[in-house]
DNA sequence: TCTATATTTGCACCCGTGTGCAAGCATTAT
DNA sequence: ATAATGCTTGCACACGGGTGCAAATATAGA
């Protein structure tokens, strides 16, 4: 009982309690508060010490109600097998945080679609509505942005599909580049793709850029595939059926992995299953540089995403400025430039 | 600026906008869209029909605010280095949200401490703090509790510290007996235990139930020591220090392990550092199963919390009942009984 | 000292919904 | 037909703080 008293207690301390205490009015007290008010350094002295007193702090649902700005950003989050994804979070959480937003986390994996896991977000009036990952095909997307119920629909770590929507992204045709280069350069001549989903048609994928350049670079076609997500399982799975009949001679000398956790898949499979050694067989390569690629088994060589400033560059946008610092608010896709971690798997 | 206007237009719809195109109140239209309210079929569908052609969606801040029910839940996680963490959020936000919760996620590795944390979660009324993890010590957790100012903490996959607290975590004791008895079963006779931080004091951790359990079979004491956090790479480096110049007649035959991480550490550091062969010369478990357990290179025998019943048994709190279905609501701790993994690295 | 200006403070009204109660209506029993 | 009962509906008030403006106070200039 005298528990439950308690909590009461403190959540019920309001701006007009603080303020009968410190002799002011409630809106001397909502000022104290607030960053660049017009108040008094003597008055907020006073006020903030009646509040620490009373254990005040302003509510934010009331806030935002009132002001139209929730200081909320939902992330949407399809794909919960790609461990890369919980470095995002991380940072994402951390970033939003310091500049004064909360996170609201959205599972929309098991949802009929994403446009479900928007709606609701709405309803808490989030500030912005940030989809990471790929798995978002193109028609939930239009639809997504069609009914507009989010202020800002901002697409992460993805070319956006669409033309008017706002998206950040590494610059895959500068990754992809990098990649083909650094194949070439090693000495690799057959390389074989694995690709994730192939959702977007509006844009070309990672899969495609690479292609077009090696064809570029070597008037040599590459083959591919695709799994059905970014899973470590899949991949798995997918490699050893598909190279179990290949005569040594067809084999591709390296394997360009869409994402690190199809290239530990990939690897896997490789050694286990097919019995084969990485890289003096098959080399791979990945694209994110998740924590476990570092260790001693995969010791991947894998493109690297500038996360910190990716997430930099949300804050910006929410903050009404365009993505990239320092350019024009027209440009709706802002790419960014990562680097490759060269390790011994390629 | 089409599109603009599209935006705070569908924002902008309020139960008022409703009532009046529907031609009831503006109570009406709430109660049409709360589950046991009391309204006719017929205006409930009127409602419906209404608020489907304006795109009305309740605000949720606003209910939040007069019903002192934010249907919110704070989620705070120390420690994004471990992949468990993912499934676990992965299953408490889908989980939370079949039920009506909606999460925010809330990072507290880099900040002073888990006070701070909640604090802001308490900002947002939330109507529960969910504390995931391990990294939390008794002093924080402390002041958090005494703060009160989140209506429910929870303490999640740990054991709580202090007694008047909830906590939802599998129950170590049988658990460390699984793996005590299975260890022993499969002969191995010299363990070694590799911990996580040691922060509670107040309850028995995992590591000393398993020393406790093993001596009570045995007789014997068991070597081990503790990495400063559960760290793929501090695993890594700690075992193959350790063991680096010990002679083989020394070694543990099985080294067991808090957690995953510790274990894939472990396991590398094994077959890389020292050159040993797993589970031959040295045997290894862990803790979680988590995806990268299961694949052929760890192919990691580990014990499987039941991370769908805990989270039921969350929501279950959540509503006011006890933790675990058909207990009585004394019980401040719900333990759970998970299962052992049995794979081939032990 | 008195006025002109800048700074601080107070206030009415608004944000969009929930709660409990009282009035309205329909249904059933007498 | 009338009264008793139960279901619907409407309403005043509350939730806690933001906004823009007007009043009050402090500061500066002459």
């Amino acid at each position: 009982m005298s528990k439950e008293q308690n909590s009461s207690e403190a959540l019920s301390v309001t701006a007009d309690d603080v303020a009968k205490l410190a002799g002011v009015s409630r809106w001397t007290v909502n000022r104290a508060f607030k960053k660049d008010a017009s108040i008094s350094e003597k008055s907020r002295e006073k006020v903030k010490r009646a509040a620490a007193e009373l254990g005040y702090l302003p509510d934010l649902l009331a806030a935002s109600l009132s002001s139209d700005k929730s200081h909320l950003v939902a992330l949407l989050i399809d794909d919960f097998a790609n461990p890369h994804k919980l470095a995002v979070l991380e940072v994402l959480t951390k970033t939003l945080r310091a500049h004064g937003w909360d996170s609201l986390l959205v599972s929309t994996s098991g949802e009929e679609d994403a446009t479900n896991a928007l709606m609701g977000a709405s309803q808490r009036r989030v500030d912005a509505a940030v989809m990471i990952g790929s798995g978002f095909n193109d028609e939930t997307l239009n639809t997504a942005l069609k009914s507009r119920r989010v202020r800002k629909l901002i697409i992460f770590l993805r070319e956006s599909p669409l033309d008017n929507t706002l998206s950040i992204c590494v610059d895959d045709k500068i990754a992809m580049g990098v990649v083909v280069d650094y194949v070439l350069q090693k000495g690799y001549r057959s390389p074989y793709f694995l690709a994730g989903p192939q959702t977007s048609s509006a844009h070309l994928s990672r899969k495609e850029t690479f292609l077009t350049q090696w064809f570029e670079a070597t008037g040599q076609t590459v083959a591919f595939s695709s799994v059905a997500s970014y899973d470590y399982q899949l991949a798995y799975d997918h490699i050893q059926s598909h190279f179990a009949d290949v005569g040594s001679a067809d084999l591709p000398d390296v394997i360009v992995c869409e994402n690190d956790a199809l290239a530990m898949g990939t690897i896997d499979a490789i050694r286990y299953k097919l019995g084969l050694r990485v890289p003096e067989e098959i080399a791979v390569t990945g694209f994110d540089d998740v924590p476990q690629a570092a260790g001693p088994h995969y010791d991947l060589t894998t493109y690297k995403q500038p996360l910190d400033e990716m997430a930099n560059a949300l804050v910006n946008l929410l903050k009404g400025g365009s993505g990239k610092v320092g350019q024009a608010s027209t440009e709706q896709t802002s790419r960014f430039e990562g680097k490759l971690v060269v390790r011994t798997s390629a």
